[in-house]
DNA sequence: ATTGACTCCGTACTGACGTACGGAACCTAG
DNA sequence: CTAGGTTCCGTACGTCAGTACGGAGTCAAT
């Protein structure tokens, strides 16, 4: 069950094995229990399919926009009965997301302008601060 | 012509003094004369129309997701001559923004969900890390 | 001419997110 | 059973983009 070593752990969550001892250190992911089989010494830590979901669920809030800090509460409330800060924290970064995805995509076009203009014509510069004009909402 | 403080120019360009100061130190905003209109002393910089739309403009290219390195590489291309190198420049950062649009696409679908499943019902809690099943590309 | 706000400048600090290092303990294959 | 690769742990360092501080100089109004 619990067999995978941090590296291996790090690698199926796509990150490296110092950021899983970050996490670690941050709270975001369990410390187990060293392991040896035969009891002697102290063993490494074995982990689990449950961590691999837990770590792939941090990139996923963090793309969300979420910090580690805010991921750390919604790892707490999974699983957890507060619905209500559960579903304030979703829909408060909800609208902090849209309003980031609407930039982005204002931006895309100034980008648009800015690789049509230099690809149009061969002569002169291109007008790189021209071709944001309007933007930064 | 060059009326504003360094305040009004922070103003305008919708960030503090401190950061003026340090786009300057960066590189990205010029640093002009100090400027007394009796000729005694040393004076205070003024800022014009132009470093207005400069400020504006590394504002609307960081939303864009350009570093500030970048950003004063575009400024130092605007106005030049090498086509090619902007074109690059916009092209490199139009992929990575689209697939920085893409992600936030699908986070936001997975706070969808979450924020769904904790409104649907009021028993038990909703499953935070499972609304983001699939996600991290 | 004085007061109070603003400017200038260097340097230091912050916060978010890692990344690197180094030595001891541990585990596995040959 | 030994050689090598890993793990563990603390602590230090790194980057990006600011933000704060403090003292001296400057400006504008009274």
């Amino acid at each position: 069950m619990k067999s995978r070593t941090i590296a291996i752990l790090a690698r199926e969550g796509g990150v490296g094995v110092e950021t899983v001892r970050f996490y670690q250190r941050r709270g975001l992911l369990p410390t187990p229990e060293r392991w040896s089989r035969d009891g002697v010494g102290t063993g490494v830590r074995r982990y689990g399919e449950e961590d691999v979901r837990r770590l792939r669920f941090i990139r996923s809030a963090q793309t969300a926009g979420f910090t580690l800090e805010q991921i750390k509460e919604l790892l707490s409330l999974d699983a957890g009965e507060d619905r209500a800060r559960a579903h304030a924290l979703a829909t408060e970064r909800l609208a902090a997301l849209d309003k980031a995805i609407a930039d982005m995509m204002e931006a895309r076009a100034a980008l648009r302008r800015l690789a049509g203009a230099c690809a149009s014509t061969d002569q002169g510069p291109c007008p790189i601060i021209a071709a944001f004009q309007g933007e930064a909402a």
